[in-house]
DNA sequence: TTATTATATGAACATATAATAATATGTTTT
DNA sequence: AAAACATATTATTATATGTTCATATAATAA
């Protein structure tokens, strides 16, 4: 009843602009609507993708492995990844905004280190994961 | 001696190129040695950085979460998500491509699932991880 | 077979992102 | 104070990525 009803008002939409809206039939209510009711707010899903997202680079994985054996100035991890300085501070500012690095300064010099054992966990499993996929 | 030697090449490629190389020098240079040799291949930091990309997406979050709560096929997901059904499959694709998901076929319609507990760890220290900085 | 439905794919476009060059900032040393 | 140095930032450019449209494929029903 309030199904039919449903229908009608989607090939209603469906007539005044087929690419405005989501035009497909719900195949499956009961799971459509209770996984609806199980997923997090708009803002949550951009953080969590906006965390990940870190951690989707080549040159940062790069960075939070070296960091992950020892605190590292930004000089070193130039010359250890033979890049830029200012390609590793860029990347270093991104980590550092996610709070995923943290830093101290010593007179000219800033240290950076991995913020907590969450992000070592974090790497951890990727690690293992593309381990088993070999 | 060859560090002397390193520097004025350094220093002449600077008059050169300052553009070529870095030209930084190094502070600690027992810490950057004994990092390099704990660093893995090149392939291992891209496929890394390739199994964290896919999380690294607003769409594939909203995904991953709703298949965290039940199985769900194609449909569905553009019904859950109000997003077109193409959208939807290249995501899946993708997601696929890099074994995050399974899925099996029951005649026209295809379920998608999570393919592992692994996937299910990951998203859970994200969601912790996001959790704890609120 | 043809029609319908569910999903997949290719190409194009718009946006996001990483690296660079040039420059600025902040700290120490002289 | 000025010079030297380590790091940060801004603007730009090249590349990567997500969504859309159009179309293709696969399975079922008529």
């Amino acid at each position: 009843m309030a199904q039919s009803a449903e229908k009608a008002d989607i090939s209603e939409k469906a007539q005044e602009n087929t690419a405005e809206l989501c035009t497909e039939r719900i195949i499956h209510r009961g799971i459509v609507e209770s996984v609806r009711s199980a997923m997090p707010e708009e803002a949550e899903l951009y953080d969590l993708a906006d965390f990940f997202k870190i951690f989707g680079d080549r040159t940062r994985i790069a960075i939070l492995w070296a960091l992950s054996e020892s605190e590292m100035c930004v000089c070193d991890l130039c010359m250890l990844l033979d890049m830029k300085q200012s390609a590793v501070s860029h990347q270093l500012k991104l980590l550092k905004q996610s709070r995923i690095v943290k830093y101290r300064r010593e007179g000219k010099v800033v240290y950076y280190s991995l913020d907590d054992d969450h992000i070592r966990r974090v790497l951890n499993l990727g690690r293992q994961h593309i381990q088993e996929q070999r």
